[in-house]
DNA sequence: TCTGGGGTCCTAGGACCC
DNA sequence: TCTGGGGTCCTAGGACCC
């Protein structure tokens, strides 16, 4: 048996943990830059508020008061994801945090367990001890348990424990479950299987394979598997290492200001770096790409991007910064009105593997060492306080965020200035 | 005026090798 | 008139996830 676990409205309940006055309200958070709406409040969503949208769509219910929106805090975010996973491991020790506010837990050889009882243990000890409302679904396969969280926090919010334990359960859970809610089922095959007659995740079951291995690839097929119980998606309990590494931002307004984008590209290629490092690993690609505004239907649409090999492949954001400004000077064209920037590193491998060539292990070992110190010095005051002179201190591409509440579990810094 | 960010996997086709 | 077979690697594009 498998459970998926996440958190109801996560960054919205996130908020409300620090903010109890808000609860029953609508809040909703927005997207960096104040962009878009990337979570709601369930008051937020009965007003119809749609994931996505645009913030300035919801402009007027925000400034009278009638929705409370607030500018992603992700340093909050991650620290509480962090503590309820914590929670969860005290369930089981086979947890996959799957992404920041959900996680399957793998419950093989509980034998003669209630796991409806437990479900409904764990939501009460996250509430507790986090103050996030969660749902649980438990299943055969992992595409089934997302199946029952979903049908708990739908159809039984006021439990929001679901349990698909036996065949009966798997086909009404199947029926009651429409295609494009299926885990593995985007946009894209949605209308395509709609179009086909498939309207359930119990249909998309009948469909023959060939049919489904044709158009859907194999991963269709595993999740034709996964919805009748056969289990095919592991749990892992390890995350394997990343394989790339992306710093991208759009900047609050258009710019064709190259000094400007070499700042913002060179701070996205340290922090890029500094991920890599937290990898212990190096990079030996790296992509530096550049785009005008897409919605902007009056001019031209511009998008290029250009990747460099590093050789050899390092961490080093000294290298690094050097390496992106290099590439940005192939593609920037001037005159054009840039939105959005970003560096993307790849080829990475593990730091123990890297390469040495004859001649630059001096170097390499001078820019560990100061990597080093950086690291360790920016993770101990929770700031970036050291950076390379490239980075910038203008930030004239820096971030929107007017609504940023306090960064409550890990910056007490902050807190304490702001009562003085 | 104003539209996010960070990932993964699969497949087809081309280049290249013997 | 007639033009092999088998394999690997890389990349771009398209799908998906949160």
């Amino acid at each position: 048996m498998y459970a998926l676990v996440d958190g109801n409205n996560f960054y919205a309940s996130c908020e409300r943990v620090f903010n109890p006055a808000l609860n029953g309200k609508p809040v909703v958070v927005l997207s960096n830059n104040d962009g878009i709406i990337i979570a709601r409040s369930n008051e937020a969503k009965a007003m119809g508020i749609k994931m996505g949208i645009p913030a300035f769509q919801i402009k007027k219910q925000i400034e009278n008061g009638e929705v409370h929106a607030f500018s992603s805090n992700f340093a909050l975010y991650g620290d509480m994801s962090q503590r309820m996973m914590q929670i969860f491991s005290g369930f089981t020790p086979q947890v996959e945090i799957y992404s920041i506010d959900e996680a399957f837990l793998d419950f093989a050889g509980f034998q003669n367990t209630d796991f409806k009882q437990l479900g409904i243990e764990l939501k009460k000890r996250v509430r507790k001890y986090i103050g996030i409302p969660v749902s649980v679904g438990f299943g055969p396969t992992k595409t089934l348990a997302k199946i029952a969280n979903r049908i708990a926090k739908k159809k039984m919010p006021q439990v929001g424990v679901a349990l698909i334990d036996t065949p009966e359960k798997i086909q009404l859970a199947l029926k009651l479950t429409p295609i494009e809610e299926v885990w593995g089922i985007g946009r894209r095959y949605a209308s395509f299987l709609q179009e086909h007659g498939v309207k359930t995740a119990w249909d998309f079951t009948r469909l023959p394979d060939a049919f489904i291995r044709k158009n859907m690839s194999v991963n269709g097929l595993r999740t034709k598997e996964e919805l009748l119980g056969t289990s095919c998606i592991p749990v892992e309990l390890v995350p394997p290492p990343k394989k790339a590494i992306r710093t991208a931002r759009t900047f609050s307004k258009n710019t064709s200001d190259l000094i400007y984008i070499e700042e913002a590209i060179a701070d996205f290629a340290a922090k890029s770096a500094r991920k890599l490092r937290e990898e212990k690993a190096v990079a030996n690609l790296l992509t530096v790409f550049l785009k005008t505004n897409r919605f902007d239907t009056k001019k031209p649409y511009y998008a290029k991007s250009f990747t460099l090999q590093i050789d050899p492949p390092t961490s080093s954001s000294i290298l690094l910064i050097k390496k992106a400004k290099e590439a940005l000077k192939i593609i920037y064209k001037e005159g054009l009105g840039y939105k959005k920037a970003g560096v993307i590193l790849s080829g990475i491998v593990p730091e123990e593997n890297r390469q040495l060539s004859l001649f630059e292990a001096g170097e390499y070992h001078k820019h560990r060492q100061i990597m080093k110190i950086m690291d360790k010095i920016n993770t101990a005051t929770g700031k970036e306080i050291l950076k390379i002179g490239a980075q910038g201190q203008s930030r004239a591409w820096r971030l929107k965020q007017e609504h940023r509440s306090r960064r409550y579990t890990t910056r007490w810094d902050e807190l304490i200035t702001i009562k003085i």
